[in-house]
DNA sequence: CACCGGCCTTGATTCAGATCATCGACCGAT
DNA sequence: ATCGGTCGATGATCTGAATCAAGGCCGGTG
């Protein structure tokens, strides 16, 4: 809003041109196979995906793609991750999702994409060209229905978002989004519990809605309160995370 | 959040039970077709479709479907405004979206419903059970396929939503709301320029992320500088749209 | 036609979070 | 080991919108 965010907002422009290396697929090697679309297909469904898909990575920073670019491809993210991000013109920014190993990049464009995609950290994604993709869905219902779901949750979990935006607190907020990482790392398998923090606090302040002073401080608080206790840089345990479940849902 | 808060937000429950009046309903005859995800069809088709459908009748306030409602059920808004609605367990409000003739109800859910469903105005539905709906899908490809891009196109509206709610200002806010209308307005075949509110302050306050008085103040404000201009007590002309637009952009 | 309740408007005041300003820890590059 | 830059923490101050408060308008009803 003031000049001195607009020139912060151009100065945060130190983001790569787009690079990535890729090299063919083998989709019966996937390490996440069974988190994403991918999941609980049959063979003959897995090799004729494993021909059409495009192993890609991007380095820490690099833009997979602009807002308003031709939506030709979808992606699954296999390891990294990655943050979706829509501008003012003005500079200001919105994260509108994080994406974690067996997510699914690239839904929601109707022209163009709805928003931008950088690496956070070094990125590994399975590129698939849309027409290719969909040309699929002929012989292969199953995908279709499966990406239908997908864009269902995501639906829905944008709908919550509305509601932590428009209606909470910065202390629920942080809760929330605290205890939502937690419950994607345990659906990853992982445990409970414990969450892994890739991105900044500045990205966690534009995807809450919030400035990264006011995410520091309410951070701060929640480790004086004991509902969070730092390990290392990156990662956090939640103790008490029915209270912490409790206060992101202001129950 | 106040204890005020609290008592309003509970005596604010007058929405009468569910009940709605209900007949077979004629897809040849429907008024709206070209405007909703029947579109373009063939007459096997709209045939078929309207051996599932139900109209349906519910008067103002009625509520739907509420929010946690196993989703069985979706719908097509062939007449009246509908809002849909989530809940802080403390009665917060956060309104995810209007829906206005031609507009698709139903998407969003995972197990059940993500949002509660309220008419704003008397509503004619068009009814179809979900497990008949995606029978269909198996001979009629083309309907799926249309239900998807409804879905895709919700995403992207719901991540605009999200820029809004997290970044913009009051008066953005409510630029960007008007602006949206208008634009609807035109796609259903009405003149740009002329928006129709169907729905209370009340309700653009929880849409918007903001309280009543601020959507007053700030309507007022849009007043007081000729950007808009209330013809009736539901009806406004927005006779500099292109400064409008500016605004909701902030460019 | 007077009353009532729902809705809107506007003024006064408060407050959560933004903005501004430092500082220190960390880390990679040299 | 030293520098420079990024990132995070925290204090001081400001402010946009929330809250609190009071009326006004209008449409429906007895």
């Amino acid at each position: 809003m003031t000049t001195k965010a607009v020139e912060l907002a151009k100065a945060k422009v130190k983001l790569t041109p787009r690079r990535a290396s890729c090299a063919a697929q083998d989709c019966h090697a996937c390490e996440i196979r069974d988190l994403t679309f991918c999941a609980g297909l049959d063979e003959s469904e897995i090799a004729t995906l494993s021909g059409i898909a495009l192993r890609m990575h991007f380095t820490k920073r690099r833009v997979i793609f602009h807002e308003g670019d031709a939506a030709e491809m979808v992606y699954n993210v296999t390891a990294g991750a990655v943050r979706l991000c829509k501008l003012t013109p003005d500079g200001r920014r919105q994260i509108t999702g994080f994406l974690l190993p067996g997510d699914f990049l690239g839904l929601g464009g109707r022209q163009g994409y709805a928003y931008g995609a950088e690496a956070i950290t070094n990125v590994e994604l399975c590129r698939f060209r849309r027409d290719k993709l969909e040309k699929l869905f002929e012989n292969h219902r199953q995908l279709e229905r499966r990406l239908f779901k997908i864009a269902n949750d995501e639906l829905a979990i944008a709908q919550d978002q509305m509601l932590l935006l428009g209606r909470k607190t910065a202390k629920e907020r942080l809760a929330t989004f605290l205890i939502n990482l937690s419950e994607r790392e345990e659906l990853r398998g992982g445990q409970g519990g414990v969450v892994y923090l890739p991105m900044v606090q500045e990205d966690i302040a534009d995807y809450l809605g919030l400035t990264i002073e006011t995410v520091s401080r309410t951070m701060s608080q929640l480790k004086r309160d004991r509902l969070i206790h730092q390990t290392t840089s990156h990662e956090f345990e939640l103790p008490r995370i029915e209270e912490l479940r409790h206060l992101a849902e202001q129950t």
